[in-house]
DNA sequence: CACTTTACATTGCGATCGTATTGCCAAGGG
DNA sequence: CCCTTGGCAATACGATCGCAATGTAAAGTG
């Protein structure tokens, strides 16, 4: 066998290229050339350890998933329900340029997998994850009244178009956490003392 | 003068097409030549009523801000204003075609919006205008201990949110009327008999 | 009836795209 | 020691892109 290479690892760094062109172009208009340019290597490179860019698309993708839900299981301070709940949507939240940078990933590979729903699938099945969990914590703790079920929907989507907003700048990150904590304030009710 | 048209609506003829290209194939890979074919014309005529590519985004972002504000504002049987709002935020969701197209296109718009803020400048005042307004209705009408502004950007969040799960098929139709139901009953005191 | 101005259509240029092809180099296995 | 094979580089190909340049037909204006 010829040299040995560690392909996780070279396919990981061409990504991490490719987020960042993401990150200041769009995902769209990413070429083979820029991603090789970009990681400092020549695009037959590339080719070898992606034969498409579907190819290196997907595993972009999968990368990104991949962290958010490591950073999400790092999240282990748990005090109340509230204050778990509100850990882990703030971990999706684009509140730092890292996660910024994933978001605007995830984002453009929404409006990709609109039109290809084959793509879509390892997105909504973190979706789903993330609001079971949610309906479990809010079933344990909402206040009386409230479908934990829809609730739940409810704050993913929240969240989601938090993101959305922060991404175009159309809210500062203090009044998006705001509208989040007044989300929770009317979900939960106050911590039996 | 020489033959006398209705600039308007060539743009709009053109934009239409461009919004069923973007909703078919994505917002960023759509081609002048593509919209010509598309609306039956020659790419010269494109050019003729859109001097560069981004007058042609511009111009169909604005059409579809326009539609949504007219539909928003034919909306007039003001009953309750929960039902007011329920019926501005049903406008908003992608619920038929039409919306689902305008959505995509406004989806996308988002997306290119993010690295280009020039381009995003009308989004943010029609999201502005109509927290505002959420506002205003909640002020008047939202149960005690509940702060505004911020329901109202949540709501325009929830929406949005929504609206981005709808179109990735996260959440069916009902699920998600529902959800945002749940949230205005959390927001709103029962109107009062 | 000239003349200008608008409304298109056609064509071409340079750039860039995804991908296929080809070839070289080095590292093991027989 | 050769020779296979993986790791990479270089290049070429056909398609498509945005846009500019140019041409033509027709409708008003003087």
């Amino acid at each position: 066998m010829p040299r040995k290479v560690d392909h996780r690892e070279r396919r990981e760094l061409l990504a991490n290229a490719l987020m960042r062109l993401a990150a200041a172009q769009g995902l769209e208009k990413v070429s083979l050339r820029q991603v090789a340019a970009e990681a400092g290597v020549s695009t037959g490179m590339v080719q070898h350890y992606f034969r498409t860019k579907d190819e290196m698309m997907t595993f972009a993708l999968g990368m990104v998933m991949d962290r958010i839900r490591e950073r999400s299981q790092a999240e282990a301070a748990p005090t109340t329900p509230r204050e778990l709940v509100r850990g882990l949507l703030l971990q999706v939240l684009p509140l730092d340029e890292t996660r910024r940078l994933e978001n605007h990933v995830v984002l453009a590979f929404l409006a990709y997998a609109a039109l290809r729903p084959s793509i879509a699938s390892g997105l909504r099945e973190g979706a789903a994850g993330m609001r079971t969990f949610l309906a479990g914590q809010l079933r344990a703790a909402a206040a009386d009244g409230i479908d934990p079920d829809h609730a739940a929907a409810g704050l993913l989507a929240l969240v989601d178009g938090l993101g959305l907003q922060l991404l175009s700048h159309q809210y500062t990150e203090a009044e998006a956490v705001a509208a989040l904590d007044a989300q929770l304030t009317l979900l939960f009710r106050p911590a039996a003392t």
